[in-house]
DNA sequence: CTCGAAAATGAACATTGTTCAAGAAGAATC
DNA sequence: GATTCTTCTTGAACAATGTTCATTTTCGAG
């Protein structure tokens, strides 16, 4: 039989499992937290063994990572999804952005930062490079408005001014812990932005 | 027997092994991370039984979070010894000690900001305190470096900033996503500083 | 229809948090 | 010092959960 292409009804069943799965795992970490996820409830909740999980991603880990995988996926497009046009809007919309997919996907989030790995194995690589590549976002619009600046230097800019945003919302929206109130936290962000901008020289009317 | 005063020796041992148990389980979390710790490792480490570190702490979590408290206290001894005369140089040195702490303990403050509770127990009000108290130390210094804004602002902005520098580090420290080199963090985020405050209306020289 | 490869299964196992009945140790009383 | 009472300690047994693998089932190829 051909074997490029022609997917079989075994093939077909099997991603469509596959993708339940996944599904399964994902609605149970945002709603339970990660800590809650069992491999006999995913096995259960997909009506398949338990056996057949690991069949399919090996191990535990594997199932949490192709989770947290889509989960840097999704949020990466919605950050791309933010109009380009003006660059001071765009940073504003991504730290809103990441704001918003944060408050809809807050277990989501803390399963792709706070995850650690068995024993001392690596993390992928893959999502490494996914998180970093998302990070990168504010880049572009930096460099628009501070093209003057040693590129490099701003490349380190945009990085630190995400990751101060993202200590900001995952602090904020921590029910434990409230460093700013959440009701605040939109505003709140959307200042300091501004406050950082007019730091660097940039401001609103510019 | 006179009940209020005079420890007796049985007193005296249970507060020496719990000494005990606390250090040994610090001393795990810090060299191989939180999850690595085990009841049973613990409890061989200290020369005991199981049973008696849950006769001690209640249970695993009582022992982690008891972990945690002398963390959040000791990273307040270090941000409460930096110098307070100068309130602009005192702003820097909250973030060099954070940083510093960091460094030396990442995998307790890992242990401290991402150990969730089993089930849907509450945290602990007093580390809650605990964290909000260090994350205000911000507060001080910035009320007299803007003396004609509104104080509960302030309040706001000191959190809103200790939550971007505490973003900036715990992602600059994690081996895995790189947001800023370390070697270069120091540095970095005294920039970070002085960009904000700058973007506050505080220059270096007033 | 038969055969063989691939997948699915779930019982059994390993690890680890937790409990508790029984025993040991210490304090109080005489 | 003996007795008694309280408290602490112990570790075997249990429960929850990740993992393995020999067996069975499934399904496409010839």
């Amino acid at each position: 039989m051909n074997i490029v292409q022609e997917e079989s009804r075994r093939d077909r069943k099997k991603l469509q499992r596959r993708t339940l799965l996944i599904e399964i795992a994902r609605r149970s970490i945002a709603t339970k937290g990660l800590r809650s996820l069992k491999v006999r409830d995913v096995a259960e909740a997909a009506g398949c063994s338990i056996g057949s999980v690991y069949n399919e991603f090996g191990d535990f880990d594997g199932l949490i990572l192709t989770v947290n995988r889509e989960t840097v996926q999704a949020l990466t497009t919605r950050l791309k999804a933010v109009p380009t046009d003006d660059p001071l809007r765009q940073l504003h919309g991504l730290a809103d952005a990441y704001l918003g997919f944060a408050s809809e996907h807050a277990n989501l989030l803390r399963s792709l930062f706070e995850h650690r790995m068995e024993d001392d194995r690596p993390f992928p690589e893959d999502i490494l490079a996914m998180v970093m590549e998302a990070f990168a976002l504010m880049h572009a619009p930096l460099v628009r408005l501070l093209p003057d600046r040693d590129p490099s230097d701003v490349a380190l800019l945009s990085r630190m001014m995400f990751s101060a945003v993202h200590g900001i919302i995952s602090l904020g929206l921590e029910e434990r812990m409230v460093a700013v109130p959440p009701e605040q936290l939109r505003e709140r962000l959307a200042q300091f932005v501004d406050t950082h901008l007019a730091g660097l020289g940039i401001t609103r009317s510019a």
